[in-house]
DNA sequence: TGTACATCAGTGAACGCGCGTTCACTGATGTAC
DNA sequence: TGTACATCAGTGAACGCGCGTTCACTGATGTAC
């Protein structure tokens, strides 16, 4: 039985994915690639074979961590949140997420890669749970509670892409909370029930 | 001066833009190189440098005919929309055509690529103007018309990477239509002076 | 109209690169007696 | 406790690949006289 630290190295799976975040946070726009990370960790260039079986399940591991450290940012944000500030807070800080982190988002949603794996499954659901959950809190009058949750994803997940990918002002991040708070003003005073506190709220 | 169809192989330019499109559309997960763009035009691996600086150029020129080829099916489904139902008909177009084009879309935009290409940085902004002009035209009572369309433009973009990345439910169009229309339903209501034509039409 | 010349689109060999993955191996760790 | 053995994490050489890009070239096209 290994004890903590592991047999050789100590731990290289632990260390192929600190390794992988630490070249996707350097180089914003890098590929990730077996030998790079295997380099990183100090390592020979075969030697994370022995913990994933090809690139595609390192990629999905990261992008595993990379969701789940997303949802703590979330619930960190707001465990529950139910007024449009509070929801504008959480959308805040996804835009946030992937601005600081742009390889790792682009690795969790843009990257090409096996749909079948199931730790992405399991991540990604964690996320959709979480947005449904605030929605049925914050819209509780809503007559599709799914459709509005997919409309919220949607517009944060467009507003954090369309920065990433330098259509839209980025300069400083009060610009960038500003317009992610006016989009999810916007919406929220759409929702039935909600629209005088979303007004009170944004006026 | 050259006739038109160029000289030798008549106007490999153009031939090489069509092979990458071609290229695109047959494997929605091709990362674009110029040795296959080359191999597809049957030319030789370095025929391309006559007409393109480098592999980014190739890409940027693709990415600007996916632009002006997106505002061409916008303005088909509709040139000045200024109904609920026109916008939704405009935002099930664009989300179609992320489906349908997906790896061209994502050159588009997810493509970490040079920003400061002219041509790239012109076709966005017609994107941007039209988007704009619908929001006027649509939302004529709003208070801040730039915010409102950025608004618009990252729900719609949003649902359109959600559904490319597998992360929606795309089993069919009408379902992809569906969830389209209630976003932007949802986000319409809430326009002043257009939430009454919004119930009337939705309801 | 015919010839000599200039242009320049496309060729093909070659460069060095980093990649994913295989394979037989080695040597440290843990285990059975 | 000590020794023989089994396990298996990590090694290093090697494979074949496609890539972007360079370079000197060739040969078809267009032009000047």
């Amino acid at each position: 039985m290994p004890q903590a630290g592991g047999y050789h190295h100590g731990d290289l799976r632990a260390a192929c994915l600190r390794a992988a975040r630490e070249l996707l946070e350097e180089d914003g726009s890098a590929a990730l690639s077996l030998r790079a990370v295997a380099r990183r960790a100090g390592v020979s260039a075969t030697a994370p074979y022995r913990h994933y079986a090809d690139r595609d399940a390192l990629v999905s591991a990261v992008a595993a961590e990379g969701y789940r450290e997303l949802a703590q940012h979330l619930a960190a944000a707001h465990p529950a949140p139910s007024t449009p500030d509070d929801l504008a807070a959480v959308a805040v800080v996804y835009v946030q997420f992937a601005l600081e982190h742009p390889a790792l988002f682009r690795a969790m949603f843009a990257e090409p890669c096996d749909p079948t794996s199931e730790e992405r499954v399991a991540a990604t659901a964690v996320i959709t749970e979480y947005v449904q959950s605030i929605v049925r809190d914050a819209f509780p009058g809503a007559a599709d509670a799914a459709a509005l949750s997919t409309t919220v994803w949607a517009l944060v997940h467009g507003l954090a892409f369309l920065h990433l990918d330098g259509k839209l002002d980025t300069s400083t991040p009060e610009a960038v909370a500003a317009q992610v708070r006016a989009s999810v003003y916007a919406l929220f005073a759409a929702a039935p029930g909600l629209s005088q506190a979303a007004s009170a709220s944004a006026g």
